[in-house]
DNA sequence: AGAAAATTTTAAGAAATTTATAAGATAATG
DNA sequence: CATTATCTTATAAATTTCTTAAAATTTTCT
């Protein structure tokens, strides 16, 4: 589990990171939140843990850039005590909020609680699953590899992720810009994005699923694209 | 939304039900906690709020009780201050945890705070809520699929999103206003404005319901639509 | 009841939108 | 530097949506 902690205090960072090394997570620390954006994308977070207070991008705007793209549980820490700013937090798409002097025992707590809902309770699809095979379809997230009837056949690794994420979710459709949001991991920009289609004939090139009405990823007008189970 | 409030104290559960009704939520109330646990079937909770110290069943029991069959996050409100039970309660399955007394208003923005990362982010707490079938109709919002008598009829984008609209409200009239509105989320000019009722002979003719008195989709005359139950 | 007005239905073609294809440009990788 | 992967751009194809006008229906008015 990977999770971002964010205050310019560093001694209140330099804690929390300390109380969540102890439970054997992965920390990314950082004293200054414009650092973070530049950053965001190739870290892969779980949680977030935001001071409010930071001199250059508060922690309401930070959590509201965050949220453009990313849905992982966010939880503020905080010296302010007015509720306002905690009704606030909470509105603008934070999970919890914590005020210092807070007990770490008590953060430790709710960091669990807010990744159990994120991970147990809210699967899109069954996270354990690294291994699907039907229609003649095989796929293996873990190995990477894909067999199409038997036969493998090598895809790149965008081509990969799109196959693997319209696999995981076999039989329903995948709206476009949700396709692109989960490959991605960035917001989609509707206006002239034509690189999804041409991934999506890519693959179907390699499935030799280029006639009028394709069998195995189909459009859905409008919409998007899916994979019928 | 359903919302569930436990607590042995009738003043703070009266005072919790008045906050939530004003926020537009149904209510469900109780004074005791094993009642809770005869009736949860029937109620469809979204979300639970608990107190810790009750007479016969306390909060933490009652919380593990519902965690074997549900998920719906579920908030403790308690007097006890100790930090102990703070972590205790979050770590047997709770999704936040609030001391009284409490600003009604933080207590208003934790439940929504719960509800949107468990209805808005979590796919499959909805999935069941994307199909509606009734009478030979099955209209599958997951996989953007529509049923008629067994036989799959393809739609437009927004024939489907006319019809889901009309399904969801089934029994109701839809002002060509409203679902105007619904459907292209922008403001309707009625004068000369002829698209919906285009898209609804479509969809007639599509269930080849274009006789005199239509069997499904009914004109309730200067008003708009509506497809009966 | 019969005429007039308002609203809805029907039909067909034009306009707009969305998707597919192709090929070259750019970026990333080893 | 060579190779591969990804993105961009332009154009074609497919499909959907809207517009228009006339016909039919229902309601309202006299």
């Amino acid at each position: 589990m990977n999770i971002l902690v964010v205050d310019d205090e560093k001694e209140i960072a330099d804690l929390i990171e300390i109380c969540l090394k102890n439970a054997n997570y992965n920390v990314y620390k950082y004293y200054s939140s414009i650092d973070v954006l530049n950053n965001l994308k190739t870290l892969n977070i779980d949680l977030a843990i935001l001071d409010v207070m930071m001199p250059d991008l508060d922690g309401f705007s930070l959590c509201q850039k965050i949220r453009e793209t990313y849905n992982f549980p966010i939880i503020f820490v905080t010296a302010k005590v007015e509720d306002l700013d905690k009704v606030n937090g909470l509105t603008i798409g934070a999970d919890d909020y914590i005020t210092k002097p807070f007990q770490p025992l008590e953060l430790m707590a709710r960091v669990k609680a807010q990744l159990r809902r994120y991970k147990n309770y809210n699967q899109i699809a069954n996270q354990d699953e690294n291994i699907i095979n039907f229609r003649g379809i095989l796929i293996n997230n873990n190995t990477h590899e894909f067999y199409f009837n038997d036969q493998k056949i090598e895809l790149t690794p965008i081509e990969f992720q799109i196959l693997w994420y319209l696999c995981l979710n076999r039989g329903n459709v995948i709206k476009t810009e949700d396709l692109f949001m989960n490959v991605w991991q960035e917001k989609y920009y509707e206006n002239d994005n034509n690189t999804i289609m041409v991934h999506i004939r890519h693959l179907r090139e390699k499935m030799q699923d280029t006639g009028k009405k394709p069998k195995y990823i189909k459009t859905i007008w409008g919409v998007g694209y899916k994979i019928e189970k």
